[in-house]
DNA sequence: GTTCCTGCAAATGCTTTGCAGGCAG
DNA sequence: CTGCCTGCAAAGCATTTGCAGGAAC
């Protein structure tokens, strides 16, 4: 499921692009592709999965490839790395500041833009502050349901 | 920098024990060592600097039992694994709700244990909330000494 | 044509696992 | 004593790096 149009997705690409001439970085098919996929996805995809889904459209692309890739999007601000718990890091190409709704049971993570108005101070703990993010933490609907099912039937 | 007394690790220290004896696990200096690391520190140490707090005590001791104690801990909801942002995992001991403040540089990990007072509703999404925690992104003071002296240096 | 980027493969770093001996109970 | 736990070493993954050929400009 996209959570942005085909439209906004071609727009932000443009940015990309126009980002990567002004770096005197060159515009590579692997390149778009990668920021692509992560524009089309609001699940935080890892590595490898945004690999396997770059691969479908170039069958030759390589691993490395798409982390040097993620890594000059980091750089040119375009994704951020999603502090998460498992054993791969996450990405999201999501940049404006957001929250994440998370399910205790199933992990699932879904994006909130609500704004939570946060006055944080500039120096906390001697930390220069940046940003924020909330993680949310509570079942999601699938879970309740196979909760409520699972209390009903009294298994497990 | 302790952030709990004395008396009070020696408190956790003891539950501890009571929770392995009733599961029949054994109580060995190690897994106690690795536990009062954890409690000792606010600042979510990867496994490797558990080890190295520990080898100053047992200096046999080994990085794969220090990984295996953690796992315990987990199990026995001692220790939470944090949402991570480097390249190690990071543990925790305080199991009360608090928020984190994350290094972007280094990845360390300082608690932050300040009320927000967020006020959430019951369903979100669908989702039923249970509880909430900040993620605050900002450079260490560390990290900041290190970038000053690198751009005074035009290095990189 | 020049330089940067890519694919491959090897290296690195973190974490887990198999095994034989040792210690807690 | 018995069997779980430990230390060691090797294996298993995720990510990074070196290098030679190839593509972008």
């Amino acid at each position: 499921m996209l959570y942005i149009s085909l439209t906004m997705i071609k727009d932000k690409v443009d940015l990309f692009i126009k980002a990567c001439r002004s770096m005197g970085l060159r515009i590579t098919p692997q390149r778009v592709a990668v920021y692509e996929v992560l524009l089309s996805r609001d699940d935080h995809p890892t590595a490898e999965e945004v690999y396997n889904e770059v691969k479908k459209r170039y069958p030759f692309v390589s691993l490395a490839t798409v982390y040097r890739t993620i890594e000059t999007l980091e750089q040119l601000n375009l994704v951020k790395r999603v502090a998460y718990w498992g054993n791969s890091v996450r990405y999201d190409a999501n940049i404006q500041e957001h929250h994440h709704l998370i399910c205790t049971k199933c992990g699932t993570i879904k994006d909130v833009s609500f704004d939570f108005g946060l006055n944080l101070p500039e120096k906390l703990y001697g930390y220069k502050v940046e940003g924020y993010s909330v993680h949310i933490y509570g079942v999601c609907p699938a879970c309740q349901q196979k909760e409520s099912l699972r209390s009903t039937h009294q298994k497990n």
